[in-house]
RNA sequence: UCGGGUAUCGUCUAACGGUAGGACGCCAGAUUCUGAUUCUGGUUGUCGAGGUUCGAAUCCUUGUACCCGAGCCA
């Protein structure tokens, strides 16, 4: 493929490490890292940060490392470390042998605070956690000193000891460096650097019972593992100074650390605290619900990775919040999946059709190609008899001039078979229901013969009733109804903002034979992209997913008519 | 109010003192055995006010708006 220049502009740490690699900074080095906290899945807004990182590492030939920051034992499970291992590489990233825990680190981050006491750079504490807070001071005034700030060094060192031995209870001490309790950046007012945490770590187990704070833990991983540049999101802006600061004082290799706008995307929320609630709360069905932003959601919804890696491309990285549409995702699900997807037939809300000229018990096997966009694709056949099914929104019976599609009188064409006209619509007496159509066809009509045939305005879709496999279709639309429910004031509680529809469970809908026991993903033709569940399926009894709708015309006039 | 950031089409994002460009969306049309795809064409933008300059989205002054920050969370 051929890049123009318009469509290779480069985003600003690119310049940043372009700049790097001209100056020699890192010796023409490029090694990045993702590192996530294993408390949570991975989401949208994950893969806009994995993509960077890994992107970054090959596109400048270097590397990228996977590193769990697992600093909170209260709040982390091996299940997540998994998960995170798996999303990473379906999106299609190699971490190769350089998989890390922050955890790894503790022994070497004991013996770095042990230093920081050592220069008098850092003191015990025992002030409660709601003194902390009140010394601390306010965004607009200055913090105090703690009482206990000027503790000689010995007896903070022993003081640190026994912490770690466990001869203090949980928020009875911790351990603070000593920078500055009246600066204005609230990151450098003494910040607590290790706390008494009595729980068991998914990792190193019961060794330790006092655990490094992330802000003590972060820069250093990152300087241990040589990391070039440290990209992260924009509230880490203010830790910066910080970082710097415990680099400088320890003396050891400084990585660059670069800021970047974290991904939002309307209709939907990308905070770990809200999809775990979501999750927890029983408004999904679990992590993986389609209809979560997770990966493992989209995975499940049947989003092509390859889609996701080109929407992560087209959003941009810059330091600017912004929102991206939904609908840009949703193009670049259907871009990929209208060059991949095999076209098959399904009805999902039956119409019964007979076409009273043809005989009773013909059945005929018709030619249909498996992709228009993929010659090489092949072609399968499908079933074609007297009794069959149209989708009962395609039919009126008293339509608007614009409607192209089924009505009395009127003549369309099937998909891969012939021309039919609408005779006679049966209602049920009772309700007056069309329950029915009764219609003709034209056998000189048939697909591939006489192309120069009569022109009609539209095409359906359709089924050989006798020949129908019945499927379950999962509908899915936005979870949430409005267009922002992050924001706290429009959307004070998150459950009155979800979308009531946001799953619709046909339980009879019916697919073309050929997709009895089929996996994967397809076009159902003229209703969207759909993929086979992962988890529902069983053999005979497919269920789909709905993963995109086709652009919809149609829908657009309808829904602007009235 | 203190510290740190950010302002370019409806939404994202380029342009680094020299023609404001691209993508998505939207609108119109062509083609189509998917009202899909594809293809054409169109629409709309530099936060405000001053200044420097032959020339400003870009530099200066000033204002405004928005985001982040007071966890022993990350």
């Amino acid at each position: 493929m051929q890049i123009d220049d318009s469509e290779a502009s480069t985003h600003f740490i690119q310049h940043i490490i372009e700049e790097d690699l001209k100056t020699g900074k890192y010796d023409g080095r490029v090694h990045t890292r993702f590192p996530p906290e294993p408390n949570g899945y991975l989401h949208i807004g994950h893969a806009k940060s994995i993509c960077l990182n890994f992107g970054l590492a090959s596109q400048y030939s270097g590397k990228c490392n996977l590193r769990f920051d697992d600093t909170n034992p209260s709040k982390e499970e091996e299940e997540y470390v998994k998960a995170i291992m798996e999303d990473v590489r379906w999106l299609g990233f190699d971490w190769e042998d350089r998989l890390y825990y922050s955890s790894e680190n503790f022994d070497q981050l004991y013996e770095y605070a042990v230093r920081l006491i050592e220069k008098g750079k850092a003191y015990v504490d025992e002030l409660s956690p709601e003194q902390i807070r009140e010394y601390r001071g306010t965004l607009t005034e200055p913090g105090r000193d703690s009482p206990h700030r000027d503790r000689p060094m010995e007896e903070n060192l022993g003081l640190f000891k026994r912490m770690r031995a466990g001869e203090f209870a949980e928020g009875e001490m911790v351990l603070r460096a000593k920078i500055d309790m009246a600066s204005g950046n609230l990151n450098l007012r003494d910040p607590v650097l290790y706390r008494v945490l009595k729980a068991t770590h998914h990792r190193t187990g019961d060794k330790w019972c006092i655990y490094p704070m992330y802000d003590f833990t972060h820069g250093q991983s990152d300087s241990l593992e040589r990391i070039t540049h440290s990209i992260c999101t924009l509230e880490f802006e203010d830790h910066r100074p910080l970082y710097d600061w415990f680099l400088e004082e320890l003396g050891i290799y400084r990585p660059q650390q670069i800021e970047f706008a974290r991904l939002n995307l309307n209709y939907t929320i990308l905070s770990k605290r809200k999809l775990l609630q979501l999750v927890a709360e029983g408004h999904v069905n679990g992590w993986n619900d389609p209809r979560m932003p997770t990966l493992s959601g989209m995975r499940r919804r049947g989003y092509p990775p390859e889609a996701i890696r080109d929407f992560c491309e087209r959003i941009g990285v810059a330091k600017s919040n912004s929102t991206i549409d939904f609908a840009l995702l949703e193009h670049c699900v259907r871009e990929d999946l209208n060059r991949t997807s095999p076209r098959v037939m399904a009805v999902i809300r039956p119409l019964k059709v007979v076409i009273e000229n043809y005989p009773e018990d013909q059945v005929e096997e018709l030619i249909a190609e498996n992709n228009p966009q993929d010659p090489s694709g092949g072609s399968r056949k499908i079933p074609f008899s007297r009794v069959l099914y149209i989708e009962r929104d395609d039919f009126m019976e008293d339509p608007p001039k614009k409607f192209f599609r089924l009505a009395p009188g009127r003549e369309v064409r099937l998909k891969h078979a012939y021309i039919i006209k609408c005779e006679r619509v049966v209602k049920d007496e009772n309700t007056g229901e069309v329950v029915e159509l009764r219609c003709t066809y034209d056998p000189e009509t048939k697909s591939g013969s006489s192309q120069e045939g009569r022109k009609v305005k539209g095409t359906l879709h359709w089924l050989s009733v006798a020949h129908a496999q019945r499927a379950e279709v999962r509908l899915y639309n936005h979870l949430f109804l409005k267009e922002n429910p992050a924001d706290e004031k429009e959307c004070p509680d998150l459950k009155s903002s979800l979308n009531p529809d946001s799953l619709e469970t046909i339980g009879n809908g019916f697919v073309e034979p050929y997709l009895k026991d089929a996996v994967g993903r397809f076009q159902f033709l003229r209703l969207g992209y759909f993929c086979v569940d992962s988890e529902d399926s069983s053999p005979g009894a497919p269920v789909f997913n709905r993963t995109v709708t086709l652009r919809d015309t149609w829908a657009k006039i309808t829904k602007k008519s009235g």
